[in-house]
DNA sequence: CGAGGGCTTGAGTCCAGTCAATTACTGTGG
DNA sequence: CCACAGTAATTGACTGGACTCAAGCCCTCG
């Protein structure tokens, strides 16, 4: 997998800060409303233990035991379930921020793989429930955050039932841009590879690539590297994702 | 819409049942687990008011106000998104049991509308959430059933982005059969239009059409009835569904 | 018994997939 | 520091599965 040093960098892990949640910059992007200041408010923070995956390594295999949740605090991984003949679907990529690893069975239904070297924060089970039981506003925020989990699938169901290629595209980048933007809103990093964006929103690497290749010849993105976009026309952006 | 008279029947509302919800059949075939036994016990339908809605009405417009967690007693209905251009994509069929309406913003992603005449109980969400306030088991109940509907609708965003048509229209009738075969497992009504089942399964109504006749041919269900199906062969049609 | 809507079936088209060749990077080892 | 190998990305030519358009059928209802 090659990578340019400079994402390497940006994903880095500052150990220092991973215990006070509060203090990663992504924090402040607020994936589903208000909730991850809401669980740091309610004392979440105390119970998790930090962990690195470095790129590629899985870190839940299919059919684990789901017995602890997750959160992203630094780089990026990705959601995958794959079919009996090999097809394969990346059902989210997760995000500084993101949350994951809570399932309603006993074991993973997906396999979650890193797609740079990231850090994850882990929550045991037991301690969230026993959060959620002693703090009802806990739970409402975790319900919260699981209706915008939702909401989202059912945006992404409408994408690969009724898009096109180019309007799957034209949403994606907008969301990334929304979840990676650092610095500043119109440009921003796009760690994974052509191959998990393909598999993300139900098309093939080489359907994605001509797809971003026609946006830029129009003019509406720009690509500098191949994992950076800069958007050019944020609103020929949004018209073209419908 | 047509529709044999057996079908109506089948779905008419037995107001009398409907303030105990536990007596109706398809309780017992556990949506998400037991979350509605739990429920139950939790004293949630105390809270709720039932609600007649005619075939094709809209219960739920898109935008509207989302106050209201809602419980399907009979019948079936669509929850329904559209694209500027009017594509259409059915989000996901409800049926007798379950749940629905709740949101985390405060208005509608989707309209609800009534596939046949339906019953369906509505509680308040000040009042649902007051339960959970007291009671951390209903609200950990609640907690599941969303668990169970995210991994739903990530299920149907693996069939939409990488399945094919017979491999799409084959999941969804085993899908159906476990959700609407009331007395024979492997014989049940399906209320919902050949366009209906198009809209949710990413296609047109044309090629579900073909599919159907194609797994016909093949032994694998049989049609007695445009909105009747029978699978003869039940591990061929997993096979197909992959 | 006719009208209308949904369903089925057929013929032709097109968007995205497949296969293949080339280019561009990156990381490795001399 | 450079040459090389291996992988990802791009681009082109062709194919094919699902869509579109269209005609006919079937059922239901007025």
């Amino acid at each position: 997998m090659a990578m340019p040093a400079s994402i390497e960098a940006r994903y880095s892990p500052r150990v220092g800060a991973l215990l006070n949640l509060a203090a990663h910059p992504a924090e402040s992007r607020a994936p589903s409303g208000n909730a991850p200041i809401a669980w740091r408010s309610a004392g979440l923070d105390r119970l998790g233990s930090t962990l690195a995956v470095r790129r590629d390594r899985v870190l839940l295999h299919l059919g684990d035991e789901a017995g602890h949740y997750h959160k992203v605090a630094s780089g990026a991984l990705r959601m995958v379930r794959v079919l009996a003949d090999g097809r394969r679907h990346i059902v989210k990529f997760l995000m500084a921020g993101d949350f994951f690893g809570f399932s309603g069975s006993q074991t993973c239904a997906y396999a979650v793989e890193a797609i740079v070297d990231s850090t994850v924060v882990r929550y045991s089970r037991r301690g969230v429930e026993g959060l959620i039981d002693r703090d009802p506003v806990a739970g409402r925020r975790l319900l919260s955050l699981l209706f915008g989990e939702l909401s989202d699938a059912q945006e992404r169901q409408l994408a690969l039932g009724r898009k096109t290629a180019v309007e799957r595209v034209a949403s994606f980048l907008l969301q990334m841009a929304d979840a990676c933007s650092c610095w500043r809103r119109d440009s921003f990093e796009l760690p994974m590879s052509r191959t998990d964006i393909a598999d993300h929103l139900g098309m093939t690497c080489e359907t994605v690539s001509r797809t971003m290749a026609q946006l830029r010849r129009a003019q509406v993105i720009d690509l500098p590297h191949v994992h950076h976009v800069t958007i050019l026309d944020r609103c020929a952006l949004e018209r073209h994702a419908n």
